[in-house]
DNA sequence: GCTTCGCATGGTAACGTTACCATACGATTG
DNA sequence: CAATCGTATGGTAACGTTACCATGCGAAGC
């Protein structure tokens, strides 16, 4: 693959006038540049970044570090993020952590050691040490969806715990008093928002809280129906069921149809997040909305912000509202149904 | 941010040294090892991975340029390549094209610069031009999804043909005699294969192919919706209509619902690419299912190898089947609406 | 006891680019 | 006409790493 060195010479000038032609084409004599342009075209001569970034500290190169890019949540925030950084020159790696620590620590490091200029982080687990890893480099981050204590750091969050609120006062205005809350593993953030959510509309409703109702989980399909196939068994049933997140709300479903009960005559299922409407022929799910793809732009800002002006903006950060979406797969409580039968 | 030379010198032994701890560590004495290791932790130091890649020729780094990652298809490719890659040590640049051809020459573009290991590249057009301006950079490409006549290069893509024909059968069997084709871009191999496969099976049928009934649009929710209403705006009705991909069917499911129109009663809808099932609470869709996770990995697989072992494999095609599913969208026909009420 | 061998370690240069400073030369100014 | 200036171009070194070859040294072999 051709050199500068190589343009150089069959354009008989010196190596850094190639550079100045495509970094300032203006400090170069027209007549020398159109030498030089003839001679790159015959070469096909690609300039090599990776030169270039070793001279320059800068990769134009963003790391996204998120759980699963197969749940549309994140699908709209990868998409939003990488057209923020597309528009002003950035790539994106893209990461999938699973909520893995050990994978995410493996991303960290790798990613690290190819200096990208910053990361959009969503950690696995809501401590500071991932993030401080990454800071104590220098290296700017953003810290997407979940709260980290302790880390002095950018964030770009939804407000879980009144989405969560809004969903169970709704519920209660159903009739509805057994609720059962799948929640996300607590070590995050946002399932302890959800968590605090629900807790407080139940007090606030005067519903005393039973711990029996709430279960922990993964924010997965397959732990939701594990968790709900576990609650549908038990002698009580609940009337409604609050997903920590869409992915355990459909796999809940999958386990009420399975358990031979009606959505949402028998039992009524919200969670937080939306799934996009044009995916599903007819959205039947009641939701606490998130804009995914807002809070990828915002973050994106934020981190080029950093990157273009280090060390000039104060931390911040920026919490988005949800919106309650009320459809089809909420009813009023049937009466019926608070035993088995 | 601490180098190779400050940890030498921290340890007293020379940059290679160091080198050699982190790439052979059997070649350093056990005690000298020790040494640089305690230099490397106190130091902080983490290795530059553009120098190396600057000595090496190696980024361990893979472009996978699509369409669109919002389209669950992509997202599931997107997800078995990150896989893959990730498994063998590769990071993954995503970057979405929007079927936009001057958006994918500039991605290409810097990517060369990048001196990105490979591409995974789903080319905006069926032409040779993008994928041969990566070949002659001597960079390994696998063509996802599409084929590319006249370009020498390993596809990994579905049959479309089969898909669109068996999708068009199961509609004629249903008694479906007006079955618009809402087609993607012609320019785009899959669109042509899919009115292929359409025109296959009305012919065997013995039923004449109207060229009235086959619209072509893009792949996207926008362009289903406006050529389904424009459709549903004319005299003659369709009986049933065959989407080009899933996209396309969303939005003349929405156009369709707007119009009044019950589904399936009124009008059919099938097409190819699934939803997930679990992003939808019941499926309904008739579907010619692509298998995009195995698609993304078997491209990945084949690239990794070629990275691997360059210019030892011969360049070959794979063709995944594709499965028929069918679900409540399509019905036998109803006479009443073949002309409009 | 001398040669040979293998292991641990080091010096030098190179990967491709650009920052910094230098230089050449024609144009402008008093 | 000399001094000054600005523009176009170039030389050298450096970014951080590693390939290649060299060296030193103790152990093994005859």
């Amino acid at each position: 693959m051709a050199n500068i060195r190589d343009v150089a010479a069959l354009a008989r000038v010196s190596p850094i006038t190639v550079s100045r032609v495509f970094n300032n084409p203006e400090r170069v004599s027209p007549p020398t540049r159109a030498r030089v342009e003839a001679a790159v075209e015959e070469l096909g001569y690609i300039p090599n970044q990776i030169a270039r970034s070793l001279r320059s500290n800068r990769t134009n190169t963003l790391a996204l570090v998120l759980t699963d890019i197969t749940n549309p949540f994140w699908t709209s925030i990868a998409r939003s993020v990488e057209d923020a950084a597309s528009g002003q020159g950035f790539n994106v790696i893209l990461c999938n952590t699973d909520e893995n620590e050990a994978k995410q620590e493996e991303y960290l490091s790798v990613l690290l050691r190819k200096r990208v200029d910053g990361f959009l982080l969503v950690p696995a687990r809501s401590e500071a040490s991932a993030v401080e890893s990454i800071l104590r480099q220098n290296v700017p981050v953003v810290v997407l969806d979940r709260r980290v204590p302790g880390a002095e750091v950018d964030v770009v969050r939804s407000d879980s715990e009144a989405g969560a609120y809004g969903l169970t006062r709704h519920l209660i205005c159903l009739g509805h008093r057994q609720i059962a809350m799948l929640c996300g593993p607590l070590g995050v953030s946002t399932a302890q928002e959800r968590v605090d959510g629900y807790r407080r509309a139940l007090t606030e409703a005067g519903i005393p809280v039973d711990e029996h109702w709430i279960r922990e989980g993964e924010y997965t399909v397959e732990s939701g129906y594990a968790v709900a196939s576990e609650l549908l068994a038990e002698r009580v049933l609940p009337s409604a069921l609050l997903g920590a997140n869409n992915f355990v709300a459909m796999g809940a479903i999958r386990a009420i149809r399975e358990a031979g009960l009606r959505l949402p005559e028998d039992i009524s299922v919200a969670c937080i997040d939306d799934i996009p409407d044009w995916l599903v022929g007819e959205p039947f799910l009641t939701v606490a909305a998130q804009s995914p793809y807002d809070m990828g732009l915002r973050a994106t800002e934020l981190l080029l912000r950093q990157i273009r002006e280090p060390g000039v903006h104060p931390t911040q950060e920026i919490l988005l509202p949800t919106e309650l979406v009320l459809r089809r797969s909420t009813a009023a409580v049937n009466v019926n149904h608070r035993e088995k039968t």
